[in-house]
DNA sequence: GATTGTGAAAGCGTTCACAGCC
DNA sequence: GGCTGTGAACGCTTTCACAATC
């Protein structure tokens, strides 16, 4: 049995969580922290699964994960929940991201806020292009790429974000690993080159649309040429 | 049996494409398109592999859903796969989306202008916000949210984008459905709630910003509170 | 009585490995 | 000889179903 010292880590902590349930647990606690904005003090797999669009017994597994936080005939308590996931996914504390790239995707990263309210403070915004240098996005100066190595060595920053075009996205990802990131997260429609130590997750809007595209021609009648648009009732799923 | 008249779907066409495979297909036709404008005429599926960081099987297998399009001994001819891709994907003709919210993401997508080349087209973009409508944005006037159905039945729109704050998305997507829409990317954070028939893709950059901080915690050592930053090498994988 | 936690079953997706074909 | 196409094996994820617990 391991011992629990302070609410810290026991032994579960240091398990490997699956990757769907990783991915996951950030809906899981949004969903948790609105209902304890609302005073929900308990919660049930039943009900999360609903504001979470799955199912309770994936709720259940997923949760299972993290250790036996749940209460039999009961339910969750929201609070302690959200502390637990919180540490799981390392969110004790703020990361610092950099965004690479001043274009129009950076700077609405940039304007967006939500990042810095969700722990993810923008450290510094770089380009390559002089034009952009100097100018102010979301209160933040764009900095030169040059000083990268600077802005991550001096705000401890760990995650980058490649915002530039897909023909700069590799240089950018070369850059932010000699300055020492070690997670980036891609929004460039490129394939990344990096060490195997280094985290990607890429991010493509291009593909979500493709995509999309895939199944309205499919309910469409596949080749058949049907003219998209207005009233659809559409096939049965 | 359907009978096949021009080249158009064999048998094959009708097929259900598994899900993971149609995430890949828009990767593997932004490289052979790429390769095409390099003139490369013929590429096995290591080499796409290599190009798409995938391994071959995976690649071979993808194909292989779409019909046998390859050659044995050779490997798959270029154009006839993009060819074959597009038609699968509903990428044989444009797909005009309408943008709801002209906030910072709204407008970023708006101005990105790769939704255009990529066969995605702004038909509009709308918020609820009378002080934002008439501004342009990559040359598309903002207009009021009740001009959407308008909008959608004049430009024949199928996908809509959501791209406003989180409280306002259920809204949104309702506008969007009544309007006639029947598949949404949405960027809220927000778990939508729309009827069965309609295709819902979701983008949470935050969800993703999460994940990564997951694995940075996991390599700090979890529980032991390291500073983030600058001189790592990090753990194994 | 209600609800969790979890083995076991079922379903998908990936990878292997090799027959089939050029 | 080289490379595709694909059954079979494997591994991961989801779902079921129920014993354990409050």
């Amino acid at each position: 049995m391991p011992n629990v010292v302070d609410g810290m880590a026991p032994d579960r902590a240091r398990r490997r969580i699956p990757d769907a349930t990783v991915s996951r647990l950030p809906v899981y606690l949004r969903i948790l922290g609105e209902q304890a904005d609302e005073r929900v003090e308990s919660i049930s797999s039943e009900r999360l699964a609903e504001l979470a669009g799955v199912n309770a017994a994936k709720v259940r597994k997923d949760l299972s994960y993290l250790g036996s936080y749940g209460t039999r005939g009961v339910g969750y308590e929201v609070g302690y929940l959200v502390y637990q996931i919180r540490r799981e996914l390392g969110l004790t504390h703020d990361w610092p991201v950099v965004i690479v790239g001043a274009g129009n995707l950076g700077q609405a990263l940039a304007g967006y806020g939500g990042f810095g309210e969700r722990g993810f403070p923008v450290a510094g915004i770089v380009d390559i292009d002089e034009a952009k240098v100097g100018t102010v996005l979301g209160g933040t100066r764009v900095r030169h790429i040059d000083e990268l190595p600077q802005i991550v060595a001096t705000k401890r920053v760990n995650i980058g974000v490649i915002a530039t075009p897909g023909t700069a996205a590799q240089d950018a990802a070369d850059r932010l690993v000699r300055a020492g990131v070690t997670s980036i997260l891609n929004f460039a429609p490129t394939v990344l080159s990096v060490p195997r130590a280094i985290e990607v997750r890429k991010v493509d809007l291009a593909v979500e649309l493709q995509i999309l595209s895939y199944h309205e021609q499919r309910r469409a009648g596949g080749s058949i040429h049907v003219v998209p648009g207005s009233t659809q009732r559409s096939a049965s799923a």
